[in-house]
DNA sequence: GGCAGAGGTAAGAAATTGTGATATAATATC
DNA sequence: GATATTATATCACAATTTCTTACCTCTGCC
């Protein structure tokens, strides 16, 4: 858990950032100016701030320059592709990482979770390969194999089993799966998951037991 | 742990390559021309140069040229999109890879782990070749053969092979290759990316399955 | 048994990628 | 400097894969 700052002066994104965030068990709190980010960061330790570069009355660079005088925490800096990159590195901003606007939250997050390990941890060798007996799940490379073999899923089948893994043992609705992976503008039947996990299942073959039904509620992966 | 020069004019690139590169546990001496790099680079035996073409009193190619004359060190250089391939690449100036400017910090420290790493176990001088099967890669020579015969492909076609076989094994969206092969201001279709990474496997002939499309994703090259 | 929810099947819809043609830009040649 | 050649980017459409939905069957539960 850690408490993130974001910083941005769109609500949507703000909105949706902290979604993500919560859900990956962060606690976040939000500014929509450059000031008030400044502001919050003096009177509070955060462990992450996020912060778009294009923000009424102090922009990003300024905010950055602001609170590096009196803290370290790390920045994610989120950025149009337009905006001069020059400027990034323009000034002694000591940055952890950058995002070009329009992200998907789920690149956001894994940075996130990046400099957050990062932080913590040293350099500790994170595996990048979830194991469940013969399961095993590259991410990235973005391969599954069981017992060894390859096994072809398609995009939103391994979607859909990487967020079953990434929150496995935890009952997860249908709602909940639809508007995390599928977006949440989606407008569908929630029967459409079912689909995909009969396909995984069958693409699991043996481990298809994995992937438990929770029934009147929506699935959660067994491990 | 690693030796690094890094030559550039402009302190804040250096000073950021120095930032992710201390931090991946390498040592940094800076030099803010090319005559103080080759200066440097006579006098002490470094792992590896970053070096920008553009510098005053002796600009990259030259630097380049003289401090081959005594030694092998492996080059990363840097460069600006507009500036000319044909420069870069009509002498035999030897370099092991470039980055387009601007560059993220992170595709940098990529390709200079991908650099160092080339160098075995032991202190052996950096390999200078790629081989798969009977698909070979010459980087300083920037040619590549199969079985034997050579295979010509455009200055695109072999920036797109070789950063496909540099990070390969790993899922590479439109998005990462466009950004770190066209740079990070490319404005432009990610289409275009299907049409190179088709004429390359057209020029790649048998060996062309190496490249696995990842439907959704991008691409990826799986050896 | 009756019912609601989940599993299975299959077909049309939608999205993504492959490909050849074309336009534009860069480079080589004369 | 003009022209030919090559490389690059974009487009349009074909080929393919994937997604979604409708419908039917099955199962667990009261």
């Amino acid at each position: 858990m850690a408490k993130i700052l974001v910083a941005d002066d769109e609500q949507k994104i703000r909105e949706v950032i902290r979604e993500y965030s919560e859900f990956n068990g962060h606690e976040v709190t939000e500014a929509a100016d450059g000031m008030a980010a400044v502001g919050l960061c003096k009177m509070n330790d955060y462990d992450l701030i996020i912060m778009d570069i294009m923000m009424p009355k102090l922009d990003g660079y300024s905010a950055c320059k602001e609170i590096r005088k009196e803290k370290d925490t790390p920045i994610i800096m989120l950025s149009a592709r337009s905006e001069e990159y020059d400027k990034l590195f323009g000034f002694e901003l000591g940055i952890d990482d950058y995002v070009v606007k329009p992200f998907s939250p789920k690149e956001l997050m894994a940075r996130v979770n990046a400099v957050l390990s990062r932080r913590s941890a040293a350099q500790q060798p994170v595996s990048n390969e979830l194991t469940f007996d013969g399961l095993k799940i590259n991410i990235p490379a973005r391969t599954v194999t069981i017992d060894g073999e390859k096994v072809d899923l398609t995009p939103k089948e391994y979607d859909l089993l990487f967020y079953l893994v990434e929150h496995r043992n935890l009952a997860l609705s249908r709602d909940q799966l639809l508007s995390d992976i599928w977006g949440y503008d989606f407008y569908g039947e929630d029967r459409t998951i079912d689909t995909h996990i009969k396909n995984l299942r069958n693409n699991l073959g043996k481990y298809r037991d994995y992937i438990v039904t929770l029934r009147g509620v929506g699935y959660k992966f067994e491990a």
